[in-house]
DNA sequence: TATGAATGAGTTTTCATTCAT
DNA sequence: GATGAATGAAAACTCATTCAT
């Protein structure tokens, strides 16, 4: 299989490809060294030789995706200066992630670790900068103002990496994507309702009364 | 293994039972005809004549212990007659399903069919009534008001699936819960100003005149 | 492979005389689960169900003939009353050992452990009523002598088990047996003269004069 | 690996040095091109283009320090113009051979001869000199006594090389090598009685009247 | 119903070895 | 001389699944 020499590189990419394809096209439990080297045309020996195994393939595939995204993706939200502003940022985030495979990617090796306690440490330690991406965001955006306190960038994060996970999983209820379109959707409307949290609650003492 | 005969409904138990604990001590992954037959203390073929496989047997586990939470949750559901109660009893459910393992049970079935496409339809229908049930809980406490317009009780239901199922895979990244607490423990604070989201925004004209 | 059903106690049986035939034909480097399995005409995954593992296998394959070998030899040592009687035994059963390949299995195996670390303590554990075993016929046979007080049983059992396993080593060096037989032959002309170690040396005092 | 060019003469000492060290450290089993070249600090491919193979450039290390030690321990036996110091010369090369660790680089390779019976007619080669080495020996000392009639020198050396390498085997029973000690030590009190066993038994008619 | 023996495909992983550069 | 990428075979071992009893 595979015809003659080829860089390393070059190899190390097929590899990353395949593992990808695989992964998108069979999940996690379809993917093996064999599956892998197939779709990449390439020796399945290889996948030991350049990356120690396969999930480690699986991680520098991850880490490769991940770089992109994360270049992509903090263009688009440094765009954002309101939190309406940023609700849509997530919501485009989300569409592309979903459009480009990159959704079911992380999912499947999140769910992966979920079977595979081995893997947690490796995943938790690849969400970990999301979390700030997250966290930096909505503060840059609400820091100094009643809805940042309200709604601490840490929960905020927290919360919204949640639901991207769950996104993943829920694809499996809605395999069409429109129910969760039409969450998304929702929040777009809510989200320039979103400073009304911060009034006065009907028979709430003002905070200066109160202290 | 195991001694003498039992009666039919006793091995479909022993290997339920066999399969929950499986399932929480060794993960999907470490999941197999024969450790599930070793933990029912049953023989492993044994698996094949009452369910058919491995993946059913999981599944017939997740339905026993679908319906025990339907019951459950259900009866702390319907005390609820506000949307802070509501919350709360959310939260309570949380916390019920994480400490008698539902959740984690739940967790691996659910990243399973992730990672192997043939379980997903099976998922999907079980996940199914649960959306229903949500849905229900919000239209009966919201039915009518502005909340309820302003929050679809479908929307709402598959808002909180979602995010109930992002927690199975947050749990990798967030090992001893603590997180989830906190934004569980912020939800519980947001939840009486919800009312407020129905507000008029300012600069916003009264329904009756924009019509 | 192998045509349908046989009883258990068949399949291990030819499991272990095609461990025994593999080990003799083709050396433990040549020992694998398939050309044990291809030998004895049964499905290689039957190594591990029935044994748990090829080198588990191996020395089920040495306990079988260790028993055996017990049992003949004990035999052949018990009618020994002299030590040129007890020299002819040893030569009797070197040479059924080597005849019947249990020389050739105990080398493999030994030789094993040395190469394999791992394997070392359950060999040692088996050789280890090798050693009992000459032990007590020299002891029966010298107990109370000058003979038996100027070599001592364990020392003698060391010496004897040592030049065992060496015979293995050195039918490398000595393919057709021929030296192997002349040093043999050499211990059977010697040892009617054992005795006369235990005489006077010239100018050594008598042990009562000495004390 | 390894930082720039070097003479040949070097990298082939490298390589000898690494096979001697994994093969002390690792046994035969652990032994393979990578974890000797990874020992030496040198590519794994220099084991095919130097030596042509795994077991020739293990072979190559066994002559390496057989030719040390053939120097080394032919001053040793030099000296002795005695049975008995022929015997504590034999001792003090045991010792040696242990203490340097060519005991365990010797035991290893003919273990692994024994199990790859490719290797056997490499070993048998390398063990002739050895031989010749304690005949030349044995002949030098006892030659024209009664005692070398008794046991002539090519006897005693096939006999001496057979201890030898079983003593490489016992040492899997023997781990801490203190059985062998003792039969040495024995072996050292027995010499100075050698003469004895050339003495007229009793009851033995003298020879001019035996014939 | 239950058993345990059997099967064949599959997995990860390691190895000696080759070869273009 | 040296390198590192590539190869294909082989290893141990596990699995779901079947089937005669």
């Amino acid at each position: 299989m595979g015809d003659g020499r080829r860089t390393s590189a070059e190899t190390r990419r097929r590899l990353l490809d395949g593992a990808d394809q695989v992964l998108r096209e069979h999940g996690y439990a379809g993917t093996s060294a064999r599956t892998i080297a197939a779709a990449a045309e390439v020796n399945s020996a290889l996948v030991f030789y350049h990356f120690g195994g396969v999930d480690q393939l699986l991680l520098a595939a991850l880490d490769r995706s991940s770089a992109e995204r994360m270049e992509l993706h903090g263009a688009t939200v440094a765009r954002a200066r309101t939190v309406e502003e940023l609700v849509e940022a997530a919501v485009r985030i989300y569409r592309t992630d979903l459009e480009r495979g990159y959704l079911a990617q992380f999912s499947e090796i999140v769910a992966a670790a979920v079977t595979k306690p081995e893997l947690r440490e490796a995943i938790s330690d690849r969400a970990e900068p999301w979390i700030a991406f997250v966290e930096e965001a909505w503060e840059r955006v609400t820091g100094g103002t009643p809805l940042g306190r309200l709604l601490p960038a840490r929960e905020v994060a927290n919360a919204a990496i949640t639901f991207y996970l769950g996104v993943n999983l829920f694809s499996v209820i809605d395999p069409d994507q429109s129910r969760t379109e039409e969450v998304l959707t929702l929040a777009g409307r809510l989200a320039p309702r979103a400073k009304l949290l911060t009034m006065r609650l009907p028979g709430q003492r003002s905070r200066s009364a109160s202290s």
